[in-house]
DNA sequence: GCCAACGTTGGC
DNA sequence: GCCAACGTTGGC
């Protein structure tokens, strides 16, 4: 299993949302970039990943699982553009926010620190335990 | 809300 | 194939 970091606006669309879509999820749609779409294309039904809130909030807030393979993005007709799904799995009892995951140190090569740009990204293992353990939440 | 960093587009 | 112009993301 691989594990995975996916970021959005809270305002635009955030935890709560992706709560409230229950176990069908949610299509991951709008990515335009290829780094990220490829990332996505790389996923498996069941994969787990970080739900990041971006622009405001700055942190980790919960995790969330691949329930749908790669397919056309719906919002679009350009054959280029392709998603997954996810859902909520649980939130994190303690958000890992992004200052703190930058001055642990441990997790400078993360994307989320070297390539802020960068929506869907991968986590490694050690990664995905120990900010697991700093959100004092199950892997 | 600003703007740096980065990605994409298109004229040449 | 270069690179200027433009668009978007996301931290601050």
């Amino acid at each position: 299993m691989a594990y995975w970091l996916f970021k959005s606006e809270p305002e635009v669309f955030g935890w709560d949302d992706l709560v409230a879509k229950g176990e069908k999820g949610e299509e991951w749609d709008g990515i335009r970039n290829y780094q990220a779409r490829n990332n996505m294309r790389e996923m498996k039904v069941g994969d787990r990943g970080f739900f990041y809130h971006s622009r405001s909030g700055l942190e980790i807030v919960g995790i969330v699982e691949v329930t749908a393979e790669r397919s056309q993005d719906s919002t679009t007709d350009d054959p280029r553009w392709d998603c997954v799904d996810i859902k909520a799995v649980r939130p994190f009892k303690v958000p890992v926010t992004l200052e703190s995951i930058k001055a642990d140190g441990r997790f400078d090569d993360m994307a989320l620190v070297k390539n802020t740009r960068l929506s869907v990204q991968p986590v490694t293992e050690t990664e995905w335990k120990a900010i697991c353990a700093l959100g004092q939440t199950d892997p």
